[in-house]
DNA sequence: TATGAATGAGCGTTCATTCAT
DNA sequence: GATGAATGAACGCTCATTCAT
C-alpha cells in the first residue's frame, strides 16, 4: 500500500529528527497528510508504527548490503565492495542510520516494543555474514590470518559507522570513503587492484557478469 | 554531598536501563529513597538532574582517559595504553557509556537539552588528543604513514566501541581485550613489547619504573 | 461555539465564587462536564481561558454602557442613563462585575496575565466617556461647574460600585436603583424630569420619541 | 511580640505586591528573616497568617478612623474630618487598602478563611458610624435631608475609594484630597469653614479641645 | 526553642488512543 | 472506510507543612 508508505517516510523523517518522544502521532498525521484515525487503521499504535518504519527501512539496507555476498568476485573484494556499499547506503539513509545506531549502540529508548533486540539482531547477522567472508578469506590465503573473523567484521563495520557518523563533527580533510576505510583496516595488507586504485563502486565489475545478466549489476534499488 | 551522588547513581542505572522519556521523577524518587520534592531540591528539573548524571558520570571517564596523554612513555605507547584504558573503564561503566553512545551516536534524545552537543564535544576532545598522539607517533617514525590522524583516532575508537558493545550479542571466542583491538587496526605493525606480550596495562610507566622492572609497571589504575 | 460558551460560563461561575487560584481546570472541566483535554482544545492553558471569560464578559457590558454615549438626548440626561444602565447590567451580572472588582481594585491576581492591566483599561475608558458627558454638560451649561470631569466620572462610578456591592450586606431600606444614586451625587441639582420622577430606563429617547410621548418611552434596554 | 510584627510587615508587603498565591511561605521566611518553621511557630498556616496580617493591619486603620467620632465638633465637621483621615491613612497605607479593596469588593481569594466576610463587617460598621453622623447631622438640620444615612455613608465612601484608588491611572490634575471629595459630595451644600478654606487636617482644632486634653489631638499612632 | 531539609498531595498540561459521525 | 474531537491517565513540578536535629 502506497499510503502505508507515505506515513511510514513521513515518520522515519520525523523521528530520525526528534525522536521517537518528540513526536505526536497528530504531528505524523498532519505531516503525512492522513487523519489521526487513519494512521491507526495501519498501525495499531504508536510503537507499531515506529516498529514497521525501523524495520522495513533497516530492511531494505540489509538488504541492499545483503546482495553483496552474492557478488561473482573473490572474498576479499567483497569485503571491499560490502564497505563501499555500506557508505553508499549510508549517504542515502542517513536518517535511518542515525535511527538505527540510537537504537544498537544506546539505550532502548522505547520499553514495550523490543526493537532493539531485533536491531541487534539484524546488525549480528550482516555482521556474520561479513564475518564469513574473512574466514574464508583467511582461509584461501587471499588475507593472512588477522584474528577471529566475528572480531574483525565488526571492528570493520565499527570504523564504518564511526567515521560516518562523526564525519559532520570531525572535519575530517576528506569525506569518508570506503578506501579510507579499507587502508586502514587492511594496513599494508595488499587490497585488489579496482579498489587501491579508488575506483572502487560498489556493483562488480566482473567480466562474466556482463555476458551473464544486466540485472546483477543494478544494484541501486 | 552523598545524597547528590546516591541520587545521580540511581538516575544512572534507570536512565540507562530505560531512557530519559521512559523515567519518571517519582520513580526515580522511590529507587533511590528520596522524596520527589528532594530530587528538586537538589536539581531545578528533570533535565538538569539528567544532565549532571550525564556531565558528572562521562566526566570521570573523560579524565581518566585524559591522564593516559600524560604517561611518561612514547607516542605509540600512549595510543596503546589509550584502547587499554578504554577497555577497562567500559567495563566498569557499561551503564554510561550506553547513554553515551545514544546521545552521540543517535538522536538527540532530550531536545532542549544541550547535553547531546556537549558530548559530543567531549567525545571530540578525547579523539583530537588521541589524533596528536597519531600525527606525533607518525612524525617521530614511530607509525608508518597511516593517514589522516583525526581519521585514525576515530576508526581506532570506532573499533573499541564497535567490539565492546557487540560483545554481548556477539558471541565472541573471548572478550574483548585491547590486545585484540590493537592487533586489528595496526595489523602487522610492530607493537611495544608490552602491548605485544598481552602484559599491557593502562597504568603509566614512569621514569624511575625503567630502573626498576619492565615487567613490574606499577598497576596503579 | 456554543461548547466554548458553556465552558466561560462555568468558569465565570467558579472563578467568580472562588478566584482563580481556588479552581482547578479538572473542576470547570468536571462542572461543565467536558473532559480536561477538551478544556485545552478551546483554549491552550489556564490563563487563556480566565482571560477569554474576563474580556468576554466584561467586553459585552462594556459595549452596553457604551451604547449609552449614543443615544439621542442631551448630556446630562445620558449620565443619568448611564446609572441607569450601569445599575441595570450591575444586577444581571454580579458574578463578573466581582471578578471586576479584584482585578482593577485589588491585587494582580494572576502576575503572568496581563489581565488587570487590560480592565483597568477598559474601565478607564468607560470612565473617560463619561468624563466627555460631564464636560460637554458644564460647557452647555446643562451643569454647573462641579469641578475636573474625569474626578467626576471617578466619583460617580465610585458610588455606583460601593452602593451596589455593598447593597448585600449593608441592609438598605430600599434595593439601590439609579435614582438614589443620582439624588446623592447632583444632590439639589435639577435633574430631567424621567429621571426626577422615577420613570427613568436606561433605553434612549429617540427623536420620534418627543412626538409620540414622554411617558411612553420604548423600553428596547 | 516584635517578631511577630516584624513577619506581619513583610507579609504585608509581599501580599500587597503579589497576591495570597503568588508569596510563598519560605519567602516570607527569607524576607523577615526567620526559618520557615519559625513563622509556623507564631502562625499555624499560611491562611492564618495572612487573616493575622490583615486583621491586625485593617484593625489599626479603623481605630484611627474610629477616634473621628470622638472628636469635639459638630457632626458634619466629623464627616468632613472622616474623610480628611481617611485620605490621609489611605496614603500612608497604600497596600493593606489595596488587599482591603481586593477582599470587600472582589472574589474571596482564600477560601478557607473567611477573611472577606469578617473584613465586610469591620467596612459595614466604619459605614455605620459614619451613618449616625449623617443622621444627626441631618437632624440637626446642619444638613439638609439627603437620604438614607447608610446610603449616603456608602456613597461618600465609595467616592474616597474610587478616587484614592483610580488616582493613579487616571491622570487627574491633581493629587485627590478630602477637598475635592467633599465638594462634589456636597455638591452646593455650605460646608464648616475650615474645611471650605483646604485648610482641613484630620485632627480637630477645637477650642474646647486645646483646654480639655492634649492627647485627644495626637492620632498620628 | 529554632531550624530548614524532607515530604507528598495536588496542580497544569500533554498526547496516545477511541469512537460517534 | 475516514475523520478529528473527545478522553483521561500520567507526567513534571510546586510549596504548605512537618519534625529530626
Amino acid at each position: 500500500m502506497q499510503r502505508r508508505e507515505s506515513i511510514l517516510n513521513t515518520a522515519l523523517t520525523l523521528f530520525a529528527e526528534k525522536g521517537f518522544h518528540k513526536v505526536s502521532m497528530s504531528e505524523i498525521a498532519k505531516d503525512s497528510e492522513f487523519s489521526v484515525g487513519s494512521l491507526y487503521n495501519f498501525f495499531p499504535n504508536k510503537e507499531a508504527l515506529y516498529k514497521a518504519m525501523i524495520l522495513e527501512k533497516t530492511g531494505g539496507i540489509c538488504r541492499q548490503l545483503d546482495k553483496v555476498m552474492r557478488y561473482d568476485c573473490d572474498d576479499l573484494s567483497k569485503i571491499c565492495r560490502w564497505v563501499v556499499r555500506k557508505v553508499e547506503l549510508y549517504r542515502e539513509n542517513i536518517g535511518i542510520f542515525r535511527l538505527f545506531f540510537s537504537e544498537t549502540m544506546g539505550i532502548n529508548a522505547i520499553v514495550r516494543a523490543q526493537i532493539s533486540t531485533i536491531l541487534k539482531e539484524k546488525q549480528q547477522k550482516l555482521r556474520e555474514d561479513l564475518a564469513t567472508l574473512f574466514a574464508s578469506a583467511m582461509e584461501k590465503e587471499l588475507l593472512p590470518p588477522m584474528g577471529e573473523p566475528m572480531v574483525l567484521a565488526t571492528a570493520l563495520d565499527g570504523i564504518c559507522n564511526a567515521l560516518l557518523s562523526a564525519e559532520e563533527e570531525s572535519g575530517f580533510q576528506n569525506p569518508v570513503d570506503a578506501h579510507t576505510i579499507l587502508k586502514i583496516f587492511f594496513a599494508n595488507i595488499p587490497l585488489p587492484p579496482e579498489i587501491r586504485q579508488g575506483k572502487a563502486s560498489s556493483s562488480p565489475r566482473i567480466r562474466a557478469d556482463r555476458t551473464r545478466s544486466a540485472s546483477a549489476s543494478s544494484l541501486t534499488g
